[in-house]
DNA sequence: TTGTAAGCGTTATCAG
DNA sequence: CTGATAACGCTTACAA
């Protein structure tokens, strides 16, 4: 026996397949039809055959959201945030991870003029012209969450690194630490790049010259420990890392040379991701909005849905820092 | 201008849309015909629509992935570990998360009969009847990374828990450290279940008694502190933790608590994940096979999605220990 | 209020 | 090898 469908359920309950649809959908029906319905919904087992239904209808209520890395925290943080916007939507949210490479990007992005989903909301480490001309090009609506040429033409939500690294040298500063080192992921990625700048004006402000700045091969905790090296060969009493993770490969670096955080470095991270609290000593993080940024971002996909003539906003929102007793 | 169909292209190309459609899926056809067909798919950048494919072929090419928290650290093992294997056989891998309530599981499962995707692995966090009949009622095949009665006659891939339990036990007495506490997750969870009675047969085996156990009221690390001053009172050397989350929380509060990794109190955890080696010191952690334990099971599911009526098979993966610094 | 029937965009069957 | 056409399961005018 296999799958019910409206017709079976419509032969069962001796009515027509419009009706069953309509009660279905709550549409006005009278007591009995609506009975007669349910019961052989309930007698059957029958389930309505979503893709038939979003063939039909041209919306399948499912969103996407792209991330690079499953394995970054700050992903899970905005991935909650989304979450619970789109599903009191009643949207399922379904997450698919590309990768570091733009190609990736890129071929999701095109993908999704097949139909999987009614949005997308992606968060590209990676930007090149392809990857913008594919944004453009896509049948559904897309936000991103990070930067993009306003050509683009698209709704963004982003952070301002360079005013959390403000606060995050301002903290230092503060603390009495002048010889900041900077410890960055790949400077050709969007953050990368925005950090990197970010780092550069907000040392300037200070009046001050960074002591080093490295760039590890991704954010990822390994890279991170492999070019930690190059950092501390500088000397320095305090280290910003692009990310959580990249902040936590440096403190274990710290320790196996026998430095003391904070007393010796302070190491202040990015992302004010679940492993800042849980690392040891809890990091000090510059905190970018993960969770707002994905709640903005759900809430434009979802007003973008709505409208798709809306002019495309981009929204910026503004860091924190969660002192913790990685500094002193 | 509204997305081409296949029969905008059969009209461009001046064919058939039965043509345009066999030429597409690489069925024979003359030279001129490929061309042409090829051309205006080009010409008028035409994709195909992935939910009329599959309302028609019964088929979506994508597999759902349900973890219960995208936060532990061990699903991101497993997630990628699925990920290849699917992918590699062309299919989609989404995921979702079902949250800590069995009525969601529940839920999700029903949900599958709606045809969002080809198979479901889910990794239930709890277990009960109704679960058991969802799955066994589900139209699309199921495989569960976890212990499910075997009456459910479904695939399933576990961890062997008291046999990993027993590896940190034989560590830890081999270290000299006999005052052994367990840090559990919620009893009432499949992996709490397993682990309690692994800890209970691994002391003894080695005629132990336990010192302490505690039970979080779920597996993280907010959690895992919150509970961690039964576990202390007790004054263990050595505490054993469901989960690598668990035991990160724990060993923030020895260090509030001035006690010293592994000199006063070893610590393990369990499954090895990332924090594992990124927490400091760096975790000595059960490793229960999590990457393999996806592989294994993206391969059943992939393997009954070919074959519905093979029997359903039971595979246990093997645990080893990852010894790093919070063990002597 | 209810039923009939025409699609939604594909693929598969069956003639030509 | 190619073209017309009937499904796939559902929603929605339109008619009754």
């Amino acid at each position: 026996m296999s799958r019910p469908t409206i017709a079976g359920v419509a032969r069962a309950a001796g009515v027509s397949v419009a009706s069953v649809s309509r009660v279905l959908n709550g549409l006005p029906a009278t007591e009995e039809m609506t009975e007669r319905v349910r019961r052989a919904v309930a007698e059957l087992g029958y389930v309505p055959d979503a893709r038939a239904r979003s063939l039909k209808v041209g919306r399948t209520f499912q969103l996407t959201l792209a991330v690079a890395d499953v394995g970054n925290p700050v992903y899970v943080t905005m991935m909650r945030a989304v979450e619970e916007v789109v599903s009191a939507a009643g949207y399922r949210l379904v997450v698919t991870t590309t990768g570091p490479d733009v190609v990736d990007e890129v071929a999701l992005v095109q993908g999704m003029a097949r139909g999987y989903a009614d949005g997308l909301l992606i968060s590209p480490i990676r930007v090149d012209e392809d990857l913008v001309k594919a944004i453009r090009a896509c049948e559904v609506p897309v936000v991103v969450a990070g930067s993009v040429p306003s050509k683009a033409g698209v709704d963004t939500v982003r952070a301002n690194s360079p005013k959390g690294m403000l606060l995050a040298v301002d903290h230092l500063t503060y603390c009495g630490r002048r010889r900041i080192a900077f410890l960055n992921g790949p400077a050709d990625t969007v953050p990368g790049a925005a950090r990197a700048k970010g780092f550069a004006e907000a040392l300037r402000a200070h009046d001050l010259e960074p002591i080093a700045v490295a760039e590890a091969a991704d954010f990822t905790f390994a890279a991170g420990r492999r070019v930690s090296g190059d950092v501390l060969r500088a000397k320095p009493n305090a280290v910003i890392c692009a990310n959580d993770l990249l902040a936590v490969g440096l403190m274990h670096e710290l320790a196996a040379a026998g430095l003391d955080v904070p007393n010796d470095v302070a190491v202040v991270g990015m992302d004010d991701s679940e492993l800042a609290e849980q690392s040891f000593p809890p990091l000090t993080s510059v905190n970018l909005g993960s969770a707002e940024r994905g709640r903005r971002a759900a809430e434009l996909l979802l007003a973008r849905i709505d409208d798709n003539d809306r002019t495309p906003r981009r929204i910026v929102v503004q860091p924190s820092l969660s002192i913790r007793r990685s500094t002193p």
